[in-house]
DNA sequence: TAGGACACCTTAGTTACCTCA
DNA sequence: TCTGAGGTAACTAAGGTGTCC
């Protein structure tokens, strides 16, 4: 079994720099230079992505699971489809076509078929201003009623004439256009309408600003911002603008959502991946027991018969390379044969289970005796390997 | 060129509210 | 009607990055 774990990669280095290249990080960009020169990064971090790094910057040492590619369907642990995974995850995921991880973690295939994302953000102004004035002010709290709320709703309005225009362009810088705007596809009048639940939001706002009121979007309001998340998990200044536009949201709200959904997406990841690397314990556990028990079995064979077990060097040699066991004594009868434990054969019978014109002479001689027959091949048929290699 | 200040982003963890069985 | 669990919006803190001076 050939099964390729690499464990204890820490992440800080990995995944560092690299903010899937969908156009957020840094915030204010103020000329043409600083517009150029993200560009670069963002170039260079999706190289860095398709190398196979993923996730961002985290403090986490997370232990790193990096399967070989094409040895999961020996391994016979493919990641579960997507019926077994959550709906919500493979909602997001199912575009990758597949839950093997060949040095990308799922999100990253996500992410990936998500890329040309990145070509958009590259025009995509900062919205800073906007995101410094409205905070410090009750978000639950309608822009109107406070002074507070006034200047971020006329910062709001300057931004949004902005993302209004652009949502209308298709210019390649404008992220803000690959939104869905069809909000008839939900079924619902429109998501900032509220849909089933649009008055929450007009009652929420009214109460006079208790602290942090909680809101629920409408199910037109999810199901778009769903929407948007799987085209792009994180959101660019304009795209969170029109998103909340569209939405009747405060970019605040939708910027608060994303997060959320993200931290979610995550957190079933991490189930998806715990489920994954325990079955995997599992079989890899069920294999190094069936080897302890075939050493056993020929430790006891040894001491059974010691003579066989003897053999001068020059009558038995092993070629390490194409694993083949060659008899000097008999030329003739040296055929091919798999090795024998440590390389078992998919039956599980390992070199016992070869046939007799193919094992060395001198192995034919010792197991052609029933008496000396080893355990394991006398237990035929043997459980399944889990896995073969 | 180096470094501090600033703005903005992210994630992780937590809190509080809401819904429902 | 009460209650506990679960979902989730919102918040806080810490850390990273980019830009400006």
């Amino acid at each position: 079994m050939e099964l390729g774990l690499s464990l204890g990669e820490t992440m800080a280095d990995a995944g560092r720099d690299l903010v899937l290249g969908l156009g957020m990080g840094a915030g204010a960009r103020r000329d043409e230079d600083a517009e150029t020169g993200r560009r670069e990064r963002e170039a260079r971090r999706e190289l860095e992505f398709g190398a196979g790094r993923c996730g961002r910057s985290s403090p986490e040492p997370a232990v790193r699971l990096t399967l070989l590619p094409g040895l999961m369907p020996g391994l016979g642990l493919p990641w579960p489809p997507p019926s077994e995974a959550t709906s919500e995850y493979s909602s997001v995921h199912a575009p990758s076509g597949s839950y093997c991880v060949c040095g990308f973690s799922l999100s990253s295939l996500f992410f990936l078929a998500c890329g040309e994302v990145a070509e958009m953000a590259g025009g995509s102004r900062s919205a800073g201003h906007l995101e410094a004035s409205t905070r410090g002010f009750d978000v639950n709290r309608a822009p109107s009623l406070s002074a507070a709320g006034a200047a971020a709703e006329d910062d709001e309005e300057q931004d949004d004439a902005g993302a209004g225009a652009a949502g209308a362009s298709s210019s390649p810088n404008n992220s803000a256009g690959s939104f869905p705007t069809d909000f008839s596809a939900h079924g619902q009048a429109g998501p900032g309408g509220g849909g089933d639940r649009a008055g929450s939001r007009a009652s929420d706002e009214d109460d006079g600003g208790s602290a942090r009121k909680k809101l629920r979007l409408s199910k037109g309001q999810s199901a778009f911002l769903e929407e948007s998340f799987k085209e792009h998990a994180t959101l660019n200044p304009k795209q969170k603008l029109a998103l909340a536009k569209q939405l009747n949201l405060r970019p605040r709200q939708v910027e608060v959502w994303f997060q959320n959904r993200r931290a979610r997406t995550k957190l079933k990841q991490t189930e998806v991946d715990c489920e994954y690397l325990k079955r995997c314990c599992e079989t890899l556990t069920e294999e190094n027991r069936r080897l302890q028990k075939e050493l056993a079995e020929l430790r006891a064979l040894k001491t059974v018969h010691p003579f066989y077990m003897h053999l001068p060097a020059t009558t038995l040699s092993m070629c390490p390379s194409c694993e083949r066991v060659a008899s000097n004594s008999a030329p003739a009868a040296a055929a091919p044969a798999q090795a024998a434990s440590s390389h078992p054969s998919p039956a599980g019978g390992g070199i016992a289970s070869a046939p007799p014109e193919q094992r060395p002479s001198s192995f034919a001689a010792l197991f052609s005796s029933p008496l000396s027959r080893p355990l394991a091949a006398q237990q035929q048929p043997q459980p399944q390997a889990p896995a073969s290699s």
